[in-house]
DNA sequence: CTGTTAGCGCTTTCAA
DNA sequence: TTGAAAGCGCTAACAG
């Protein structure tokens, strides 16, 4: 393997010289920078990086902290944030909790052992104390979710003003019976749809009773949406809207509507959120908020990397999401 | 940061002492070995990784080249890849290749420039040349796809097999009219699937008409899917059954026959391939072939790892798959 | 069984 | 504008 000396022989200058104009460093003559690329370019010469990163102390790697990539929503994001990665030089530990603190912990300590230059987490929870201790030594960006607690570095959408845009539109419509299937998790996306749903109820004067706000699983699954919506749509004052934070559990209302042999949108509006796959797949197509989740994932990258390298910029982004209606919604009848 | 000459000093050995210990190499007399833990974990060491890659010339990445991790079924091999390679010490350089060679080719240049130690190939077509130039000088496991003029390390399922035990279950439910839908592509799975349809047609006496062959877009794209359905459901000989080399394309088939009123399974039969997670969201729940992604993952990530070791062991490993009926299929009326 | 020592290839003072 | 040289922390050959 030709190395760096094998290069300054060849151009007839020094090491020093070679790695500045590898660097783009301090002012090499013109003339010498040629004659080292011609070198370079001769010798067929690759700086090697291992050395280089040893030399550096940096690892090129980032540690992404996910509770599970098999999920199209993170899949997303992971997707932004490696090709950005890829494209700053940098590889992906990809760290899948389950949703485990222990896991997350675990994970957090590849920056203790240099395994990774910092981590972008996609899942902090609204209250996670244990992150601190480790977000002021190393490198960590939030990703869509994050503790309001912090400053650290994130990115995300404003869920509140998508959310209340979402039961904007559902009173508009005309809907006064509008239920919620939510979730529970401490994540501020919850956090935030929620209190979004319980001040436009309080805003147009609708008494929601407790009945009408149901809990999934923690991890928005299909099946529990479905079960939660089962109860509400048997109730006996059966909502004519059901606002769901996420589309799997719009999915699983949309199931358990079927089921019940209600109709949707005319008997029953539902909306979701996040704009995953399959809201396109049968109908009805579901009405929901698109978040920008590839981009998302491609700034977290960006800010990370800014911050590795120090660079202070802007630490808040609030990137646009979209609300797209379509045929799970419609005016009361 | 404490270093192992700090450890040696505290422990009052040499360096190369600790080192040993470290890597538990030849016979540190147990009394040293001790001595030399206690330092450790006095001071707190832990190796410097960077140095230890730069010395082993190692980079503990991983390059995995996939189509699209957005895509579950990708994104469930890539879990278990994952998982293996961080409790290996890898990290994942990911490479969305979009199906582009072009792409393909810068990501294995990685293994050129030492960025990673060797390479998952997710998606190898059957004929795939330029694949071979890398394989010789690097380390490279085909996962899933392969080529099968090379004899590179490989983890699969048995293709055929399954697919041709799916026909013989569509033949000894009585039916004969047998269309099937296709890609066009070159992956050995697509290959071999639909060797097994035709062989299986030939074998129980069946003629194939033209028609019955429909194929979709290269990325078993749902729409595509739907589209090819459709045509085969509006042909004047309508088959009984089709099966199709892919979920998504019998999702897209299912979607197609309700649309046009086609009850399943009493009049039309579904069958998929490779089971993922939306074949049980909405009925009918699709018939079809499970493979064991996570588990694909995880063995792809130790074969290629024993490659990297210079271990080489058993090369190609065929996991077992699991034909799963469920409400798609039924017997011909 | 253990110590000495020479690098691995690069970056970065310090001097010129 | 350039060069000499010191190391980063570790491993491994060699010697004892």
């Amino acid at each position: 393997m030709v190395n760096i000396s094998d290069v300054a022989s060849e151009a007839h200058v020094s090491v020093a010289t070679v790695s500045r104009v590898l660097n783009d460093k301090d002012t090499v003559k013109k003339e010498t920078r040629e004659r080292v690329y011609a070198a370079i370019e001769k010798l067929n010469f690759e700086p090697n990086i291992l050395a280089r990163n040893f030399r550096r102390s940096e690892s090129r790697v980032i540690l992404i902290i996910t509770p599970n990539i098999t999920n199209p929503y993170y899949a997303h994001i992971l997707s932004g944030i490696g090709d950005e990665a890829s494209s700053l030089g940098y590889s992906a530990l990809i760290f899948n909790t389950g949703g485990s603190l222990e896991k997350e912990k675990e994970g957090m300590e590849m920056l203790k052992i240099r395994r990774a230059d910092g981590a972008i987490l996609l899942a902090s929870a609204v209250d996670s104390p244990h992150l601190l201790e480790y977000a002021d030594r190393y490198p960590v960006v939030q990703c869509a979710e994050y503790d309001e607690s912090t400053d650290l570095p994130r990115v995300s959408i404003d869920n509140y003003k998508a959310a209340a845009e979402v039961l904007e539109y559902l009173v508009s419509l005309g809907h006064r019976k509008i239920a919620t299937i939510s979730s529970r998790n401490s994540y501020i996306s919850t956090v935030q749809r929620m209190d979004a749903y319980k001040a436009a109820m309080a805003d147009s004067g609708i008494a929601v009773p407790k009945s009408y706000i149901a809990y999934a699983d923690g991890d928005y699954s299909f099946k529990s949406g479905k079960k939660a919506a089962m109860k509400l749509l048997s109730l006996k004052d059966r909502p004519t809207a059901v606002f769901c934070i996420s589309d799997t559990l719009a999915l699983g209302t949309v199931s358990a509507a079927l089921e019940l042999g209600i109709k949707i949108p005319e008997e029953l509006t539902v909306t979701g959120f996040d704009d995953v796959d399959d809201t396109t797949m049968f109908h009805p197509y579901i009405t929901t908020v698109k978040q920008p989740c590839y981009k998302l994932g491609e700034k977290a990258m960006k800010l990370l990397y800014d911050r590795i390298q120090k660079k202070e910029e802007k630490n808040h982004l609030i990137l646009s999401y979209q609300f797209v209606i379509r045929e799970s919604s419609g005016p009361l009848k």
